[in-house]
DNA sequence: AATGAATGAGGCTTCATTCAT
DNA sequence: CATGAATGAAGCCTCATTCAT
């Protein structure tokens, strides 16, 4: 046999995944009827409670997988202490074009995980809180101006991703790299004309 | 006649006005019932279609109400072109704090009509036209980095005063002055320590 | 002064009842509004309330009137006993004439009470009756068909009045004269064409 | 399985139009209540719209079923043109027994689809129109008195059939077959007494 | 003679969810 | 593993009618 047994389940629980996840990103929760999933996925009504014990079950089940998986990307992008200083300005890059690249390849999740959700809230407190723990070493070490509160610049970062997001990566007007490029940049070295390296950017 | 003609009627608006802002601003639209409003605003149900045609048309007023004042603000913030170049720093500083103070006096409509309509798209974009258009004149002075694309930025300031607004504004943990001043300091000069101005800053 | 005291009032009770009769006639009484009818009449809701004490009530009084007016024209064509056999068809005619005049001048009032109120149903049977005894006369006296029975005659020609009422008079196709002289010719000779008077008259 | 798959569901459908027809006829599209269907059926609210999707729709596909079936009793009725002169009203007995007939034995869909929809408007000048051909012919024959209009003629059969159904068939004063053969040799023949073949006939 | 403001009552419809098979 | 059929609960909205002035 190719398929073991239970793989037809497996199967329908992906459809109705897949379906929902759609609708979700879409049409938002509300507006998104269970009747309208399980026809996209080809079954019934009473199917869908085989899988998910309610609307709003399936609906936090995408939620936390996304977040998880956001959560284990955030690990990889997270810079070790003790990083060589000139190395800061890459690693930085690094991460933000990495967490663009993330959200870009998983458009309907982010609508749903990060714009739509209560619990957008937390992971964009975790996420700051990563940024924060990244960059207050460097300040310390004096390469980040003192007075600039890094928890405000955190939050800035976390607000510019979201609407580059939106309107950039998901309408296809620019790319994770570009952009990551782009807003680091503009994060280090500020939008005056004097002493910038991005002309020597390739 | 103490009060004049027409009198309690307004009032009895205004209050379903304000408990439905209130009610959309905490609930969202489609958990906010309008038994809830009537009950809140002391009136029945045959009430509120006296003064509004459905629940979807109060939604709209309120929303197109403060998008409206917003595009107002919005026209008071512009830059006049032919401004003086050391003026600008001093002029968008000004700017995002008369948006930030709009912002935090307003948070239940902020909430509604930045985070909450599918209008929130349409009114972003126009201020993120409207910052494009400010700093274009300055670029092509010489004054900001040639190579940086102002749309960009624009949307990165959109983004950041979205996320600001919620995380520092509506929680209190900052105010609209301080958060302008490091806002704009910190996209004028960037978080690298050399050269800033930001110590001579009160 | 040129308009006594109680003028005004019944001014508002007459606007009301004319836009009352119309939006009945055309609306069906169910899809009448109270709202719609004072609107139209200048008036506000409660005013209603002041000439009528209900919407069943106008609805009634229009329906009644117009009966009352429907029965005083009955007894102007009721026939005499005692006719001269060969005024017969002068008097028919005349009758029937004199009814689709009636009905074609007050069209909103018929489709009313002819054809939206249950109370139709009575004065169309008193119609039937009085048309029944104006003919059995002159069945016993030989000048009909003995086996034909008058009953059914006397529905047949309110079926026809119906009928040709709404369909000839109210869109203006025919009027009252050319379709009583068929309709009685009709009934009097038949369709055949032997020994028909129709081409003598005028 | 003693029913095949789907039985239940078509009827649930058939006891909810059962019920509907029936309400319909007797209360009229507006005093019959949803409500008042599905209890009828056995069923709760929304079960009805599990088979209609509003009550509109319920009245609407009655009325254009009821149509349906009349219009294709009429196309049995049609007569052929070349008919041999004799059997003119021997067919048109036959015509308007059947009509009768059709109309007595289905008097609840006879009463919303002739006298409560305004979609009666189309089906009568159809039927009228149809009686028109018929006759036409017959009258360039020479058959019919040549001053007569037919479009008159066929309205005021129209109306008697209107008008007969109502006040003899649905009150079972009088059959199909009686009707027909009355109002036919009333319209052949008229009613004055002279060479009738009324008394030839069974 | 009339109005601004409000309500009681009730109907239609939707949707997530479950029962029985 | 899945379905046909059904329901509980609840929300939106309408309309005739009335209160207080």
């Amino acid at each position: 046999m190719a398929r073991e047994k239970g793989w037809k389940g497996k199967e329908s629980r992906e459809r109705l995944l897949a379906a929902a996840i759609d609708e979700f990103a879409n049409q938002g929760f509300h507006k998104t009827k269970v009747s309208t999933i399980v026809t996209r996925a080809g079954l019934t009504q009473p199917a869908f409670y085989l899988y998910f014990s309610s609307k709003e079950a399936i609906f936090d089940e995408v939620v936390n997988d996304f977040h998880e998986r956001l959560r284990m990307m955030m690990k990889t992008i997270r810079m070790e202490p003790g990083i060589e200083t000139e190395d800061v300005p890459k690693r930085v890059l690094f991460a933000v074009e990495t967490l663009f690249r993330f959200l870009a390849e998983n458009p309907n999740l982010t609508r749903i995980g990060l714009f739509q959700t209560p619990e957008a809230k937390k992971i964009k407190e975790e996420l700051a809180f990563m940024v924060v723990e990244n960059l207050r070493a460097e300040q310390q070490a004096g390469y980040f101006h003192p007075d600039l509160s890094m928890e405000i610049v955190a939050e800035c970062l976390v607000g510019i991703v979201e609407r580059l997001t939106v309107s950039q990566l998901f309408s296809k007007k620019s790319n994770a790299e570009s952009l990551a490029a782009q807003v680091v940049h503009l994060l280090m070295y500020g939008m005056f004309a004097h002493g910038s390296v991005l002309r020597e950017k390739p």
